[in-house]
DNA sequence: GTTGAGCGTT
């Protein structure tokens, strides 16, 4: 059987990289964001119209256009919207501003609620990879059985991947997970 | 071998 690939640019102008489809003809979000950490979706020019198109997005997996297929056309990322300021973040000097950054750019650990029970520590480290350098995953377990409490303890080496981790919900094993600052950081994070 | 809101033994 032969895998077919579709056409993913980070944006408009972009050199575009080929992704491979499963066998019902889905792109995994795993394996978009692999390649392009951080997005949380697809979209493309329709030819008609000249306006963008979503792609359907359901349980992780990422549908081709009915109408027209993936076909041979480019499709573009989505980020989640604090990704999407490439311009401003250029424009920033003033010390009130640089200030504010250095209080708030610190990262903290977070927790992830809602974790499969199966899911490992390896497993979570894996996929929050794709947003940026992970130092830390830990997932709670009996320490007797070794069974997960179904949540864990993540931490990133960038305010930006905690940032954009922190914008969206989470598709982890196949259950939806949430990621927040835990309580017992949430005083120190506020400051 | 089960469960599904929550808040981390070191």
């Amino acid at each position: 059987m032969s895998v077919e690939y579709l056409q993913v640019a980070e944006d408009e102008g972009e050199e575009p990289i080929e992704l491979p489809t499963e066998d019902d003809g889905t792109l995994l979000l795993s394996t978009l964001s692999a390649q392009f950490p951080g997005s949380s979706g697809l979209k493309y020019r329709n030819p008609e119209t000249k306006a963008m198109r979503g792609v359907r997005l359901s349980e992780g997996r990422l549908h081709p256009p009915p109408e027209i297929g993936w076909g041979s056309q480019i499709f573009y990322c989505v980020f989640p919207k604090e990704n999407k300021r490439k311009s401003d973040d250029n424009l920033e000097n003033s010390t009130a501003k640089t200030k504010r950054m250095e209080t708030k750019l610190r990262c903290t650990d977070l927790i992830v609620l809602g974790l499969p029970w199966k899911t490992t520590e390896q497993n979570l480290r894996e996929y929050f990879e794709t947003f940026g350098e992970v130092l830390m995953a830990q997932v709670k377990k009996d320490p007797k059985t070794g069974q997960s409490k179904g949540f864990g303890f993540i931490r990133f080496a960038s305010y930006e991947s905690q940032m954009r981790v922190l914008a969206q919900r989470h598709m982890i094993d196949g259950r939806w997970c949430d990621v927040k600052v835990p309580n017992s950081k949430v005083l120190m994070a506020r400051i």
